[in-house]
DNA sequence: ATCCTCCCCTAC
DNA sequence: TAAGGTAGGGGAGGAT
């Protein structure tokens, strides 16, 4: 599928201003840092890029963004933040957010009960489970790979000195047929080998240390550190939940009938500096000195918030200490107290409910919105309100923002400002008037006046992007100037929905209704600080801890999800390997690739099993990753669960407990409950239908999602699976597979999909990304590309093996799988043509190489899927014991992947597996060791195509671990082992065979 | 015309 | 050293 593709990449340039970095339109954090260097704060403009911008004003220095046309890096710098203003504006975005209006009349007196701490709730619980097993291995030992992507950023920023990575030419790695995949080959004409490999070396010495490695995911209690410590986790999931408590306060209110007003107050009251604020509560006598709330004292951590004192520096929130210390070298660090902030935000949520507002949303922690029209209007206005009467619903605005300002800062001790507008809009833009300490009131006549000069990056939705934009297309820079434009040439050049808010913004137009309700439409889990790998296994791990991460968030929200996204980061080209940002992503490309699942789910096993799906059809070297997103769309609510299948789920979890790493995964959760209406209505019905007629085979035993399967089915079909499945469980020791048609003939495809489902998409088309000037395109995403020439090795088959995909494996894939991903890929990128190399990376590259064949990478490199790694280099060891723990220690046998591969024949496989049985038999088996096994078994299906061969041995398997004389406790383990590898192995082929 | 995927952007 | 998360709006361009 896709290659990788450039992208300015989704991080933000932001700030521009104050500091001195930024850049226009991307760079990179590091970019951003080499200038500053070089210049020192002030700005400057780069030479070459100009980027015209308002931001130039300020900043700028400017980075040149991307050099070649088409790039994708990105540019993250850090800290972003237009000017300072965001404080000003911002609201707008709240739109959707929010929650809804509510009548504080009634209001359930447990509204905080559940107002936890996502540390604290969240995460802790549950990320330390899953964390327990992964087995990091300890060392490096990758060898020679290359390529040479980047990081890139994400969302934030980040700043750096790019600078040496420049040198090399991005160019080339576009160009760069890199081939291959795992092992490294690069033969990197131009390049060099060395060069790559270089790169390569210097990353894994760079993780040796262990001080380095320690703070990585390969680390098991990574995500909960990670999460616990993230501030930006904090305020995502403070807001998750205050949108969650206000929608229920807001629906259990039978009222809401509002009656219709001419006019509306809206007050937008946030804290001023709140995490400094409240942190300086503390710390009273550092009150008048400039003050930042940040995890270090310098470098590259970030500024979450400062005071007014240390803004007069020009010191800003996102802003990196060491920029800060720059700028005010006096600056006092104090550190996070997130339970601090939460009880702040109680008190400040507790006396806005009590203003009895008409509709009240939650924007942030620190931040609501409140209608409070009814309370400013009487009832008994006539309508054409004499300016009398208007006047004192003026001042009864004001004085509730004066009551709610004294309230707060009686009850908390920290000031909050209040901006106060005939609409969100200009509430918003009232509120940074307002802001250190104080409340104003934009009246309706002063609205127009209020807008002239106002720079159109102090328009909430209006950042850096489109402010260049508008700066280099239209010559507009304020908020007047952009008002002068008439809307279609806004639209025509901003997109029929921004340009159509453009235009209004512009005149003080905003319909907006405070509180408005809104259902969740994704759950997302993405992490781009402290990726860094040296194998695939970690990667492995990690995206099996994101899985379940995913999985538990799913779950709490009740939700199950039909449309799975993985974003994947890889370092930019001419981003260094050591980051500016310590284990930040740096410069990096992105790569995003979705995929449907047969029936919506929590299930993490599930989503792991499509989430690795979609990684492999990348060749990324390990080392090269530094971020991961997984994101859950298509969702529905989910009733039921569990119940229906209560001793499935039981053997699942304590299975988990035990064998932990392994795949737990899916294990624990049970499975996926049924969606409320998505999916058919009438499965449940079936289900339980089902229970009773489960004569021979023991259902409990079965993999629920094989259950929900077998209901879905015409009868007649399900029962003859209901025999093969009762005659596995008497087979014994059978070696060959059971042959057996492949089960169920229904459930669609696996990859990706179109299906639509969706409700929840947003509506469509939109904007463009608006920025920056000539988009620098590439084409849309260009999944795979082709790779000519590959003869397929083995098969015959003569269809064109799209690029991204390994030869080896794509051969040797179902042919209707591979009639889909051909579909795919042509829908995509169109590939046809010969192309050249592969290898995904190169996005940017794709541009101008891809094309015209290049390639060099001929002949099939094989690798596959199957990783590389030792062949069966250890046949032995899967019989291994354990080993100790797990988790720094190199799984164990670890890939028999391989090694199974060459066993052509299942006398081979059979023979190893008894022997790894009979080995370890007193002892149980190592959760690495089954691990394999069960991926393995995947494999044969996946790869082979071969799902008989898989359940054959699944049986066998089980007769094997179930007859034998061994001790309880390890018996209990090879059983629950064979369990698990038949709830596996049915999931996959019930995915696979499946579908189409 | 509308949907869909893959991004990008913005905000706290 | 540092903890660069996340949800939703929206645009381009291809598929239907
Ligand atoms: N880049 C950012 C921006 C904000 N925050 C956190 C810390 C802030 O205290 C809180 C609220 O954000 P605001 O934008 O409201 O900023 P402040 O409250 O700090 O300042 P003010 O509102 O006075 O501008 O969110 C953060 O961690 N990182
Ligand atoms: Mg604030």
């Amino acid at each position: 599928m896709p290659i990788a593709q450039p992208s300015w990449d989704r991080r933000s340039v932001k700030d521009p201003l104050e500091t001195p970095a930024r850049s226009g339109s991307s760079n990179s954090y590091d970019e951003l840092l080499e200038e500053l260097d070089n210049e020192g704060v002030p700005f400057s403009s780069s030479p070459e890029n100009q980027i015209p911008s308002s931001i130039a004003k300020q900043s700028s220095r400017s980075s040149t963004p991307n050099r070649t046309p088409n790039r994708n890096s990105a540019i993250t710098e850090q800290s972003p933040r237009k000017s300072r203003p965001e404080d000003e504006f911002n609201a707008e975005g709240l739109s959707q957010l929010s929650q809804r209006s509510l009548n504080l009349g009634d209001l359930p007196k447990d509204f905080w009960d559940d107002y936890n701490s996502p540390a604290e709730q969240d995460h802790p619980q549950t990320t330390p489970k899953l964390v327990a097993a992964a087995h990091l291995q300890p060392a490096p030992k990758t060898s020679l790979k290359r390529r040479t992507p980047e990081p890139a950023s994400s969302p934030v920023r980040p700043p750096n000195k790019r600078k040496r990575t420049e040198s090399s030419p991005v160019v080339d790695r576009s160009e760069v047929p890199d081939s291959e995949d795992d092992e490294g080959f690069d033969q990197a004409p131009e390049l060099g080998l060395s060069s790559s490999q270089k790169v390569e070396q210097e990353a894994l010495r760079y993780l040796a240390d262990p001080n380095v490695r320690n703070q990585t995911c390969l680390n098991p209690n990574f995500l909960t550190n990670f999460f616990q410590n993230s501030r930006l986790h904090h305020l995502s999931t403070w807001k998750a939940e205050l949108k969650n408590r206000f929608q229920e306060m807001a629906s259990s209110q039978t009222k809401r009938t509002n009656r219709r007003l001419p006019r509306r107050y809206i007050l937008h009251v946030d804290f001023d500096s709140f995490f400094a604020a409240v942190s300086l509560l503390k710390r009273p006598e550092l009150k008048d000195k400039p003050v930042a709330i940040s995890h270090g004292q310098d470098g590259a951590s970030e500024i979450a918030s400062c005071n007014y004192k240390a803004r007069s520096f020009k010191v800003h929130n996102g802003m990196w200490m060491r920029e800060a210390k720059m700028l005010c070298p006096e600056l006092v660090v104090l550190p996070y107290d997130f339970e601090a902030y939460e009880e702040a935000s109680k008190k400040f949520y507790n006396v806005l409910i009590g203003v009895k507002a008409d509709r009240i949303q939650s924007v942030s922690i620190d931040e609501a919105l409140l209608d409070v029209s009814s309370l400013c209007i009487s009832p008994d206005t006539r309508e054409p309100a004499s300016d009398s009467t208007i006047e004192r619903e003026f001042e009864k605005a004001d004085s509730i923002a004066t009551a709610i300002r004294d309230r707060i800062r009686e009850l908390t001790g920290c000031e909050v400002s209040v901006g106060i507008g005939g609409n969100i809009l200009i509430a918003r833009i009232a509120l940074r008037r307002a802001k250190p300490s104080g409340q104003y009131h934009i009246r309706p006549i002063e609205v127009a006046g209020a807008l002239e000069n106002l720079k159109v990056v102090d328009l909430p939705t209006v950042g850096r992007a489109l402010t260049t934009k508008l700066l280099s297309d239209l010559n507009v820079e304020t908020v007047g100037d952009l008002r002068s434009k008439s809307k279609e040439t806004l639209v025509r050049v901003l997109g029929p929905k921004t340009g159509e808010k453009m235009y209004e913004y512009s005149r003080g137009i905003n319909r907006e209704v405070v509180g408005e309700l809104s259902v969740r439409q994704s759950v997302s889990v993405n992490i781009n600080w402290g990726i860094r790998f040296e194998n695939m296994d970690q990667v492995e791990t990690f995206l099996r801890q994101l899985s379940e991460e995913l999985s538990r968030r799913l779950e709490k929200q009740k939700k199950v999800g039909k449309a799975l996204t993985l974003t994947i980061m890889t370092r930019a080209a001419d981003a260094p390997v050591i980051t500016p940002k310590f284990l930040g992503c740096g410069k990096c490309d992105t790569i995003s690739k979705s995929v449907s699942l047969d029936s919506a789910t929590f299930n993490a096993g599930k989503i792991y099993d499509k989430t690795i799906f979609m990684f492999r059809q990348n060749r990324i070297r390990p080392t090269e990753l530094r971020g991961f997103a997984l994101q859950m769309t298509a969702l529905s609510e989910y009733t039921k669960g569990f119940k229906e299948v209560p001793s499935a789920q039981q053997q699942t979890l304590s299975f988990a407990k035990k064998t932990s790493s392994s795949s737990g995964a899916g294990s624990n959760r049970t499975e996926p409950p049924k969606v409320t209406k998505a999916t058919s209505s009438s499965q449940e019905a079936q289900q339980k239908k089902l229970q009773p007629n489960i004569p021979p085979v023991d259902l409990s035993q079965v993999d629920p999602t094989f259950l929900e399967e077998l209901n879905n089915m015409p009868s007649e079909l399900r029962d003859e699976i209901l025999a093969d499945l009762a005659q596995q469980q008497q087979q014994q020791r059978q070696q060959g597979p059971i042959s057996q048609p492949p089960p169920f003939a229904k459930s669609p495809s696996s990859t990706p999909s179109k299906r639509k489902t969706a409700q929840h998409l947003k509506s469509n088309p939109g904007m463009s990304r608006p920025i920056s000037s000539p988009p620098l395109r590439r084409p849309p995403s260009q999944p795979f590309k082709t790779e000519s020439n590959l003869t397929s090795p083995t098969d015959n088959e003569h269809e064109e093996c799209p690029e991204g995909y390994d030869p080896e494996v794509f051969y040797s894939l179902p042919e209707d799988l591979k009639k889909e991903i051909l579909e795919d890929a042509r829908r995509q990128g169109k590939l046809k043509k010969k192309a050249s190399t592969s290898t995904l990376s190169n996005n940017n590259a794709s541009r101008a190489s891809n094309k015209p064949g290049s390639s060099s990478k001929p002949a099939a490199p094989i690798a596959s899927i199957f990783q590389k790694r030792a062949p069966h280099s250890a046949p032995a060891k899967i019989p291994t014991v354990s080993n100790t723990h797990p988790a720094y220690a190199p799984a164990s046998i670890s890939h028999p992947r391989v090694a199974f591969q060459n066993l052509v024949n299942m006398g081979e496989i059979e023979l190893r597996i008894k022997q790894w049985f009979m080995d370890a038999l007193v002892v149980g088996p190592h959760e690495d060791d089954l691990k394999a096994w069960i991926e393995y078994l995947k494999q044969v299906v996946i790869v082979e195509g071969d799902s008989e061969k898989a359940l054959g041995f699944v049986a066998w398997f089980i007769e094997l671990t179930s007859t034998v004389n061994a001790p309880p406790e390890a018996h209990e383990d090879w059983y629950k082992g064979a369990l698990e590898a038949r709830e596996e192995v049915a999931r996959i082929v019930e995915e696979y065979d499946g579908a189409r």
